[in-house]
DNA sequence: GGCGTATAGTTACTTAGGTAACTAATTATG
DNA sequence: CATAATTAGTTACCTAAGTAACTATACGCC
């Protein structure tokens, strides 16, 4: 049953950025671009320590999803002060993609969870924090 | 509160394929050669195909995985009357790993499952399955 | 102030997963 | 029976995520 229950898991996570990433096609990004342009929306620059602190993602990893971001042009240098950190935030191309790939994600989203009992909802994050926090 | 769902769910995922990773490091396996050679124990042989489907992984990942397992000496090769397909089974060190890999983790999946209400448990599954159903 | 430590990022290399396009073998069909 | 369609697997190339080892800058402290 232990076992069953991870290799679900394990499955729903791929199908469900599989699918997140067709979707997210259209406006030509990846899941994991989408929440990098989606946090920086939120708190207009950052550097990328923040940005590894906050998604849980190793600094290399963010380095590359940033730097094609930038190459793309969605991305910008921010100044700063320490010399040492790369502060970045959204360009305004960033910025109108932001916006497309918003509606995507919303309308997939509002799909998926169409139907689905709140309590049920609840009650599933609840346990998936409390697994996440053993984990640790 | 969507959003925070799948995030949630992401970042849950990431941090238990890392750590189901360490622990498996101890027996030179990583979590998805684990799955593998836990799906030829029962079935004895299969195709890639065969584990492809049962898996929900696209075939080229399997090919890859299937090749490094079998560089190892855990799988072998078992004959087959159409020749398109890879039939493949354990080697006996395959065995082996399998039942010092399969101790890993099941305590890993019991220390995580610990102290959790069964019916918590229940429910999620019953989430995850529905929302994946969803999906296609 | 200088030196040791801590922090921010990068580089190189690993596995994992995906798509597209291909080969080879088998099965279906006209 | 010959040809078309399907199936099994592979190859090439993409992003994602990880570890280990590294550079460069900033900070702490004696």
């Amino acid at each position: 049953m232990e076992r069953s229950f991870f290799h679900q898991h394990l499955q729903f996570s791929r199908s469900f950025t599989k699918k997140l990433n067709e979707q997210l096609a259209e406006v030509g990004l990846y899941h994991s671009q989408w929440l990098l342009i989606y946090y920086l929306k939120e708190f207009e620059t950052a550097t990328l320590v923040d940005i590894s602190n906050y998604l849980d993602v190793e600094k290399p990893t963010i380095t590359r999803t940033v730097n094609r971001l930038e190459e793309r042009g969605l991305i910008r240098k921010v100044p700063s002060k320490d010399r040492r950190e790369r502060r970045i935030g959204l360009t305004e191309k960033g910025n109108e993609v932001y916006g497309e790939a918003g509606k995507v994600v919303k309308s997939f989203e509002q799909s998926l969870m169409e139907g689905m009992q709140e309590t049920e909802i609840v009650s599933t994050i609840r346990t998936i924090q409390l697994l996440k926090k053993k984990l640790n």
